[in-house]
DNA sequence: ATAGCTGCAAAGGCTTTGCATGTTC
DNA sequence: GAACATGCAAAGCCTTTGCAGCTAT
């Protein structure tokens, strides 16, 4: 079992809920996928390695995922949520190709700033933010559409 | 009719369409508004005008609206959708609260300029965005929770 | 025994679509 | 009368929930 996955094992028995197979696959499956995916496609997967975890498995593992801090749950806009660890990963937003669908990340901590100050004059204390940015990635500007 | 309606009306005779008295409704219900609305909003406040149009020719019209450019649709996470007229508004992101709900909007160039930066980076073309803030307001932050 | 899990299928919430009817040119 | 619009209700999509049965302690 891998690091993040025995954290979320902590987790769930600090909570005093049980580490059981189901919830271990799910976990593995996010933290091993180094893509965002969304709980339809997790399922998939899952489905193709032959554990017989549920959809609602799925969802309710995800949550419970999210609530330890160790997944992030991403909105990307036009109804697509997706799922990624946290580990090793210092906060960034997303660049979402249109073309392809595919999702790109970003750092860029002056803009966090600049959202800071941009609450503080608007008297809006943040909590988070989701910032998504659309177009074409490399890939699809080459033969673009 | 005021100037956006007769801009909607042009579009929309521009493309051989037809004008109808349901679409002049819906869009001059959301050119009137200054709040962000949802579809399900809108149509109540039609409704209550004594406009008949129905839940569907107000998503179809919205379609139209956005079409035209005289519209855009906002995706505020968490599942809203709503709708801003464009006229008069420069560019802007939006704050979005936890609490009550509510929408503020805030303008930070440097902000689009980072963006362009971070898109050049990494050889993606942007083509739109969208930042939301999530937090708290100023009248929820005072008897905060 | 008791509390916690799971899968299934049904229910939700929001948006889109098919179809028959009505309108416009 | 050909193309376009409308309302209604049904269908879609994704996510959540209720419930009966199972598992772990």
């Amino acid at each position: 079992m891998n690091s993040e996955s025995l954290q979320f094992k902590n987790y769930i028995e600090s909570k005093g809920l049980l580490f059981t197979p189901e919830r271990q696959c799910v976990a593995e499956e996010v933290f091993a996928s180094h893509n965002h995916m969304d709980a339809e496609e997790l399922l998939k997967h899952l489905k193709s390695k032959g554990s017989k975890a549920s959809r609602a498995t799925v969802y309710r593992t995800l949550d419970l995922l999210v609530e330890s801090g160790l997944v992030k749950k991403i909105d990307l806009g036009e109804g697509r949520l997706v799922y990624e660890h946290t580990a090793g990963h210092p906060h960034h937003d997303h660049l979402v190709c249109l073309k392809c669908g595919s999702v790109q990340e970003f750092e860029e901590p002056l803009i966090e700033q600049l959202q800071e100050w941009a609450c503080e004059k608007a008297n809006f204390k943040p909590t988070g933010h989701s910032l998504n940015i659309y177009g074409y990635c490399r890939g699809c500007t080459t033969g673009k559409r």
